[in-house]
RNA sequence: GACCCCGUCGUCUAGCCUGGCCCAGGACGCGACCCUUUCAAGGUCGAGAUCGCGGGUUCGAAUCCCGCCGGGGUCACCA
């Protein structure tokens, strides 16, 4: 039996969780949940200048958002780079004994006029190899590597890639300071957490022979890799700010669904066969890291709303309602105490949304008054004939034995006849009555969901406002 | 510039490994129609890809080989 599957998700808290870090972050965590292996969480944060304990809250925050739940890391100790200088050190140590690695005083000033002659011949810079021989107690620490020969990625999604020795140079594992570089620290961290699997972005893949390279100079066996590819914007090029928003945070607060995003993450660059809809369940069951493409995906936020859309017009009542709920207190209205009617109503709004902010744009009449009347529809349907309809509207509706939507329906329809009129023509008055709009979900049902009581206050102050303008 | 990756409808993709079932399938978006109390939702139909280009191999290539072009990524005592 093979080992355990182990990988790891290993953002450094330099911002907000990316929606390229979050696609990462969720294939490792599918990887992890098929092969019933453990998903680390680990916080890169040797970058002292730019981490900050709020974006790993923030991290830590979208990624529980996601539902992608890890079996170590924070708060338990021991998942921050700074905190694990001693095994740096140590690692350091044990490549400087054996001879694999050296260290190098070449000042800066040196390296920077080397890199410019070697820009101007037009090749790659590749540290010379001054002090390779010299047998230095101190300075920078660089790891000494093959000069003939090539390393090859075995990538688990590109298949194999070779890089020749000769393109790739003696690397600073540890500066002068004391301090270990992001690539000794990448080796050293997977290592000794026995990652078994590296599921990362393909940015890295260029780092990967170094990193190879060191593993072997350690004397460990080499984990797998599989480079997924970045998530592009409009222009192909790597998806950044200026394509809008791209922090899951920012998804959050537009009130797309979590698994909407999931969804469709997961199916941004991975696929199986024609399905476009996955439940968790079924994410996890199907996926496989060889069905991730090699080639880059421009981020549609089009497809992403058709999703969110999909969710909320499928998901479990109760579950909108707790979701739902937030976004209507945070625009300053409160949802009815009474949850099977609060339920209803979302019922009522869920498909004619894309996202939890729109819908509740969309129904807000249910929690307050109509402020104002579109004014297009209120200058053609609130005049003396709206008015008089609306009286008849009223007293209809006062007298009727119940107030169901049906009851309400039976309502309109009799009146309609009796009048000679179609039924639009009193739909639309009572819609703009009731909702101050032209569009809404069915009128029947608003009205039986606003109440007898408040629906015909509504009704009486239109009627109102059409006698005044008339 | 060097090295590496990538290249199928506008976009996400299936097909490519194991050539013919593909003059290329699905989805989003787009258009039309149907349904209809508005808006949506739903249903039906449709437009949309000479499979980046050029050579080869083959009876036959999106699928195999070579060259080219285009896009992206990486080249730090950053992560």
């Amino acid at each position: 039996m093979a080992s355990p599957v182990r990988v790891r998700f290993a953002p450094s808290p330099t911002g907000h969780l990316h929606v390229g870090g979050a696609r990462t972050a969720l294939f490792n965590w599918l990887f992890a949940r098929h092969h019933r292996g453990a998903f680390v969480l680990r916080i890169e944060d040797t970058d002292r200048s730019r981490s900050t304990d709020e974006n790993i809250v923030a991290i830590v925050d979208a990624l529980q958002w996601l539902g992608l739940d890890w079996d170590e890391g924070p708060p338990t100790p021991g998942y921050r780079q700074t905190e694990r200088f001693a095994i740096y050190r140590e690692h350091a140590q044990r490549l400087l004994a054996s001879g694999r690695a050296y260290y190098c005083d070449c000042p800066p000033e040196l390296l920077d006029r080397e890199r410019g002659v070697a820009q101007q011949r037009g090749e790659t810079f590749r540290y010379s190899g001054r002090c390779r021989d010299r047998g230095l107690g101190a300075g920078a620490l660089r790891l000494r590597i093959p000069t003939a020969g090539a390393t090859v990625v075995n990538d688990l999604i590109h298949g194999p890639v070779t890089f020749e020795h000769s393109q790739l140079d003696d690397w600073i594992l540890v500066r002068t300071d004391g301090t270990p570089t992001y690539n000794f620290c990448v080796v050293v961290d997977d290592v000794t957490m026995s990652i078994t699997h590296v599921i990362r972005g393909d940015d890295h893949l260029s780092n990967t022979p170094k990193q190879i390279l060191c593993y072997e100079a350690l004397d460990y066996a080499v984990p797998e890799f599989a480079h997924v590819s970045l998530i592009l914007g409009k222009d192909r090029s790597r998806l950044s700010k200026r394509h809008g928003a791209t922090s899951v945070q920012a998804f959050r607060d537009s009130g797309i669904p979590a698994d909407a995003l999931v969804n469709y993450l997961a199916r941004l660059g991975w696929s199986h066969g024609d399905q476009e809809v996955f439940s968790r369940a079924e994410l996890v069951e199907l996926f496989d890291i060889k069905n991730v493409a090699s080639s880059g995906a421009v981020f549609d936020a089009t497809k992403l709303e058709w999703l969110s859309q999909l969710y909320l017009k499928t998901m479990d009542g109760a579950r909108l309602a707790e979701l739902a709920e937030p976004f209507v207190r945070a625009v300053g209205l409160t949802p009815p105490p009474d949850r099977p009617r609060f339920i209803a109503m979302l019922d009522t709004l869920r498909e004619r949304a894309k996202t939890l902010v729109e819908l509740v744009e969309q129904g807000r009449f249910y929690f307050e008054r109509p402020a104002a009347y579109e004014a297009k529809a209120a200058q053609t349907l609130l005049t003396v004939e709206g008015a008089r309809r609306l009286g008849l509207v009223i007293a209809r509706l006062e007298g009727a034995p119940e107030f169901t939507v049906a009851a309400i329906e039976r309502v309109f329809r009799a009146l309609t006849e009796e009048l000679g009129l179609k039924l639009v023509d009193l739909a639309q008055l009572a819609r703009l009555a009731a909702t101050g709009r032209t569009a809404s979900p069915p009128i029947f049902d608003v009205l039986a969901l606003v109440g007898r009581e408040e629906s015909l206050v509504r009704l009486r102050r239109a009627r109102e406002a059409a006698e005044r303008t008339a």
